[in-house]
DNA sequence: GCAAAAGTGTTGCGAGTACACCCATGC
DNA sequence: GCATGGGTGTACTCGCAACACTTTTGC
């Protein structure tokens, strides 16, 4: 055991933004803090990291006890480590970047130690405890330049989803409108998605096809050189 | 003092990857390691954060005191924290990805603590230390990926510079032969370069023109929505 | 029959790519 | 005078953006 390991350590944790589409609005999962420093403020969820996980095992755990969420994305954002960010003293934490499909069961049930869990519109969160609020801001950015050139927006739908269920998600996210001929010629160009024989249910017009993206046949196209894009 | 603090913790570094531009070829900074574990070996400089001093700071200093350098680009690259990385026991380590000019003074003193520095070509190192080779290739593929839509190749050159040193560059980069024609309309068509009326010296040919890349204007435009790209 | 969203093609423009020759300089 | 790199313009192609009307369904 050598003598670095006898200075003083930052703690360590990790932090997840997790976020959802819900009917058109972009949703971030928050905890309301049950203990001090920020007691009764809205954070993200996250915690310490234990000794013998790997960073990624800890978002994931923390997701699943906080608000019993397993994420279909999940990948790490950046590391925020300003000695006066927590009040506690110097606490660095992983920030993750994770993304829900809402219809899964992924209703947050109350977190299991007393806090509570709730999805907020990232167009109207509250202030946010420590600096999650800057946390939140590059899992923003984040979100808006991935989603153009990698396919990760599929993970925000349900498996079976319309092209126009599609096209909202990208105008959300991109915050900007896009043109529907053009989008779907784009996007059934790629030949990624694949086309079923149902339609939405129990709408009071016209029923859009349902599709289903891919994965297997992007992984293939990937491999060959393809790239997504918008 | 929260419990918080009594657990134990993971212990925590920076590590960088420092590139440079020699004469066509990239090169990455190693160091010689003077102590166990890996003695002799070769890694990415770094070393334990302290207390009072944030990420870029521990970066920044490690890099200071180990080389007797100072990057003019320095961002975080990304987080690396497996249990198994270190031999010693738990080491989460935040990995900073750094671009100088080799013409400035940035010679690379022989490091503080009896160490030796030196700089390798990226396409042929030695076997490094830890996971660091996972390091090195991780902040490659960043390279890569940001020369493209951020004007940061210019770090690597000296102030005053040929459009083929440019090309060159990016080619080495990007892995890759440009067109010498479109790559001058290209660059110059975005007017990021200030045309001096000086040419290059010592010259056994035809002395080329040089540029400087004008930092000033290239924020100027950026605010206005400029995207640079290739 | 009306409201609401689904679905569907064509055209023009601009950016990217491919491509070859003469010029200036040092030796 | 020859070797070495510097410097320059055009034509084609393809992807992107703009744009409006008909169809289906539920009420």
């Amino acid at each position: 055991m050598s003598h670095t390991y006898e200075y003083p350590r930052p703690a360590l944790t990790v932090d997840c933004v997790v976020f959802g589409m819900d009917e058109g609005d972009l949703k971030v999962l928050l905890i309301q803090r049950g203990v001090e420093p920020f007691v009764g403020k809205w954070a993200l969820p996250g915690g310490f990291v234990r000794m013998e996980e790997s960073l990624e095992d800890a978002a994931r755990r923390e997701l699943a006890e906080e608000a019993g969420i397993r994420p279909s994305h999940l990948e790490q954002l950046y590391t925020f480590g300003e000695p006066s960010r927590d009040p506690r003293g110097r606490v660095v934490t992983v920030a993750y970047f994770a993304l829900v499909k809402l219809s899964d069961h992924n209703v947050v049930h109350a977190a299991t130690d007393a806090r509570e869990a709730a999805w907020f519109s990232v167009w109207d969160t509250p202030k946010l405890a420590f600096d999650h609020s800057d946390v939140l801001a590059t899992a923003l950015q984040r979100l808006k330049g991935k989603v153009r050139y990698q396919p990760i927006g599929f993970e925000l739908l349900p498996p079976k989803f319309t092209l126009t269920q599609l096209q909202r998600l990208y105008e959300v996210i991109l915050e900007r409108e896009l043109d529907k001929r053009n989008f779907r010629k784009k996007i059934l160009s790629m030949d990624l998605l694949e086309e079923l024989d149902e339609v939405e249910q129990d709408v009071s017009h016209r029923a859009a096809r349902l599709y289903r993206f891919d994965h297997k046949k992007y992984k293939q196209l990937e491999k060959a050189g393809f790239n997504f894009e918008l």
